[in-house]
DNA sequence: ATATTTATGTACTATTTAGTACAAAAAGGA
DNA sequence: TCCTTTTTGTACTAAATAGTACATAAATAT
């Protein structure tokens, strides 16, 4: 559901003067994309990342200049993909739905697998912290445009009845994002299955 | 506060065989416990961990093992302090005044630096979690420990009349802990102040 | 065709990493 | 004193890291 894999090849109709490239640059991105998020930028090793890419070091650097120009391009790709499909729920189900579904796959993720990736801008925001000032940048725009998307969603749910209007859209927004956050680092802390699902349910609390 | 530093030699009163030591064991893993606190695991190199403990490579290998097994080391060194710092202020002012001195330690560090160092439980459970087997198992233990040690406070604070007896101590207690989980999360990610404000006033809701 | 342009494949480089080897130093025991 | 034990200081090693250099390949323009 959250693997976002490119198979066309989709190359530009007017073809550009010197040779052609041989990859397309929305799936390697996404490649990418799925790669730094199991392993975190730090841990994702140049090479590593080429062969998930499937090109060449010269082509790398030809096309995004270095492995942190890459990792921004990653991010924007990542915020992208993400609202695109919190905004295809929304209008399918309703806001209450898209936001739940964010809730539930991270709960479905943890039960198959026991694993989860959490979310690719927070997990970065937290790893590049006082490190990277450019991705914290970065990764705080996003982050208040998302916060700002979803406190939306509060409001609009609140004009459908689907959530009390007696509290602040906006806090209601922060609260629910934090204990995402927090979901995710209790999960990967070792938490039991009946610990995360009392917190499950705390989500869903805030969401009524 | 949170900052650790022995300053006593404390030798040992009988002289071992050999040449001995230069150095205080508690006195350099209170030091590499501050720089992996801040830096994390794998950004902590060897190089920076051998400058802040003071001590020669040769000396390192030969207490230590390994960079991994003075992390381990670490880790339980954190462990018997943060449980001695909620022992201390549970008897001095009740368990739940112990709880929400975290939450504001928290909240002070993040209004007087911009900066939050977190858990290194949580921090190191996030960070090792599906690469470091047995680091994970460690932190799973040791989080489980906490979770229990928080439960028997709300239980205890919940007889003295300071928390509704209305809900189960143990989901009172992984909220209160998803909550501050997410807050770190939450302050590294860029969210501005009033919503961090109002996070915290959520956990201390939980309290209650 | 031939020049020009852009992309690719391979080899290299400089730095940083965790960890080792080993001789010298500093203590006690005989 | 001189042997043993343990710690320390310095030099080394092998692997991994991000990034460069440069010749070659594949296309278009003239």
């Amino acid at each position: 559901m959250y693997q976002l894999v490119y198979n066309s090849r989709m190359k530009t109709l007017k073809q550009q003067r010197g040779r052609p490239r041989e990859f397309n640059e929305h799936e390697v991105l996404s490649a990418a994309m799925n790669y730094f998020w199991v392993h975190g930028y730090e841990n994702s090793s140049l090479d590593a990342l080429l062969k998930v890419m499937s090109i060449k070091k010269s082509s790398f650097y030809a096309t995004f200049k270095s492995k942190k120009e890459l990792f921004k391009k990653v991010l924007d790709f990542y915020r992208e993909y993400q609202i695109s499909f919190l905004q295809s729920i929304k209008e399918a189900e309703g806001p209450k739905r898209a936001m739940l579904s964010l809730l539930e796959h991270t709960f479905n993720e943890f039960q198959n697998s026991g694993n989860v990736r959490g979310c690719l801008l927070m997990n970065s925001g937290r790893e590049c912290y006082g490190r990277y000032e450019d991705i914290s940048h970065q990764v705080e725009i996003s982050f208040n445009y998302l916060l700002h998307l979803f406190t939306s969603y509060i409001e609009e749910a609140q004009k459908r009845g689907e959530i009390v209007n007696t509290k602040e859209a906006r806090f209601i927004a922060s609260r629910y994002v934090n204990t995402l956050n927090g979901l995710v680092v209790t999960i990967r802390v070792g938490a039991s299955e009946d610990v995360i699902d009392d917190i499950v349910k705390s989500a869903k609390e805030i969401l009524e």
